[in-house]
DNA sequence: TAGTCTTGCGCAAACGATTGCGCAAGGTAT
DNA sequence: ATACCTTGCGCAATCGTTTGCGCAAGACTA
């Protein structure tokens, strides 16, 4: 049953139907009487606006697109996870997009996308500034924000970790701890976010008079192939660091794999500050020293922003970066200095 | 711009725009000028119908909703991953839904999915055959397949693992790795699935002529503070098995909480075989014994289904349960028979 | 008693695409 | 020259909802 069914049966106008069930009966005057009958019919015979009725008419679809680089990445589902909930809170329908960290698909995602006519994008990008993504996100006339791996340059509202804070919380952990030959496994090297975990990594570097050695830093994409293809690499020098810091969740798989290749023994002869606290980090062995991310905030202000894009309300910022958290465990050992 | 403008920019009707983009140009038969005209100008302007004007007429949404009861959970973020890489490639784009495990949230969430007029639903239920379960999606006038944790008694065409045999090999390698006091972390003890799995498990156990203790067994939901309850429920027992089996993911997860928390040594204290391999499983200290699911394929399989009800073309079987893989690594130690 | 307000709701035109039916123009057969 | 067929495409209704505008009826004022 729709609403001009139901408007049939109850003898009134669909447009009346509409009204009521849009919460619209004060603005156009719909007697209480009336109201309530149309409700009680409505409920009755669980009547509710067709969504693509109304959307041909309105212009909003009441979804969103989240496009990620990897929902089977935690961090990503847990993003995913905390989207859908907030969106479902306020009505709303998520639908997902995994790019599979290529950004050719992504691309193809994103038209996808634009051609469904959702209501908003949010969007965490696989990490590069290409012109094509410039040109498709540029030529989207929706809403979209950027999560984790921004893109400042292209403008777009943003939420994400506060990741040279993040990347300084990590070395200043390890120099506390006695170490002072220390090395990094990057990853995505093109992406704004390993760049400014790398800074803030540099950064603390610098104010323990410490040196940051190429040698010891070592650059991937996300994947986790190519993550282990840099560890081992990085690892399997004659000389290593006598820690090391793993800047995406990848990269901490990567060299977990390596590590094992190489027979290299965790924290006795490599300490390790490992990005994305995973469900099993603390049960592994040596439980795993973690820089979490406060991933459902960062969904539910994702949400917060969409909705007010959506809704034309003022945004304060144009973007929120939180801070993240050292969880301290096993896989650092203290060394003399 | 859209059909209705390209076709004024053509002096064509929409109609004629309409079918050469549908593809039904021959069947209407449109001339060849036509149509490339109508195709050059259409990939000008990248001119696409319109799926909600679309939609409204043909009843069809070109979305299929997928419910999982956790998206955090890597196998049905794995299980995603392929059912929105498959569907895509059809052009069609997948809803997310989470219940969280709840059944409560899964009927809100069916509901909403129902309104949304989607063209089909793929649903890992939390697992619970409720009344208001089967209500709920009894009502849905639309194509609905189940994966994972199925309830064969609601009549669903079904995708999943053949949970039986893969209870079966978990026990099998244990006995040949001499071990005979083996207990079972079971997962949401209601669903099939985990009753699939037991029966498996006790079938094998009866074939070595070994007994299944009830102190050896302990039941849990699928969520992963339960399994943490259970597990050390079970193992800080005087008298423990010498080997384990995690009959699910969250259960695995539950088991190496406990064994931390109670200070047991895997393999040398504890034998274990987990339930679904992970991205970390092998690098892990011990490198863990899984069972593996095949969840690109499953998610391959299930768009196959969908696709067919959503085409009304016949199903040639109402389930496919595909075999589970076993990955012998260290977490299970040869002890003397 | 006529004019003005207020209350309550319906009319009809969108929104954008799809599709059965049929028309017109040109060709072919008789 | 008339009848019939083929080719090519447009007409108009339809899907379900939304919303500006305005109508009708009763209440109130002068």
């Amino acid at each position: 049953m729709n609403v001009t069914e139901l408007a049939a049966e109850l003898g009134v106008s669909p447009s009346t139907v509409s009204r009521v069930l849009r919460g619209n009966a004060a603005k156009y005057r719909i007697s209480k009487a009336t109201v309530e009958r149309v409700e009680e019919a409505a409920k009755r015979h669980q009547v509710t606006p067709d969504p693509i009725g109304s959307g041909l008419q309105s212009g909003r679809t009441g979804m969103v697109g989240l496009l990620v680089p990897d929902i089977t990445n935690p961090f990503f589902a847990g993003l995913a996870r905390s989207l859908e909930l907030s969106f479902r809170e306020e009505g709303m329908t998520v639908q997902l997009g995994d790019s599979a960290e290529d950004p050719v698909t992504e691309w193809e995602v994103l038209r996808q996308m634009i051609n469904r006519r959702l209501d908003g994008l949010v969007v965490a990008p696989v990490g590069r500034n290409s012109p094509e993504f410039v040109e498709v996100v540029n030529e989207a006339k929706m809403p979209i924000i950027m999560v984790d791996r921004v893109i400042p340059e292209l403008g777009f509202p943003m939420v994400g970790l506060d990741n040279a804070e993040a990347g300084r919380m990590a070395v200043e952990h390890l120099v506390e701890m006695g170490h002072r030959e220390i090395g990094f496994l990057r990853g995505g090297n093109d992406s704004f976010t390993d760049r400014e975990r790398m800074r803030g990594a540099a950064e603390a570097m610098g104010d323990a008079k410490l040196q940051m050695k190429t040698e010891f830093v070592s650059g991937s994409g996300y994947t986790r192939a190519e993550s282990f293809d840099a560890a081992l690499q990085l690892l399997s020098r004659p000389k290593r660091p006598s820690a090391i810091v793993a800047l995406s969740g990848q990269g901490t798989l990567g060299i977990l794999e390596a590590v094992n290749e190489l027979g290299i023994s965790i924290p006795a002869d490599l300490s390790m500050v490992a990005f994305d606290e995973q469900p099993w980090s603390a049960f592994v062995s040596p439980p795993l020293t973690t820089i979490s991310q406060p991933v459902e905030d960062l969904g539910r202000i994702a949400k917060d922003l969409m909705w007010r894009l959506i809704n034309g309300q003022p945004l304060g910022k144009m973007g929120e970066f939180r801070k993240a958290e050292l969880r301290p465990r096993n896989s650092v050992r203290r060394v003399d200095v």
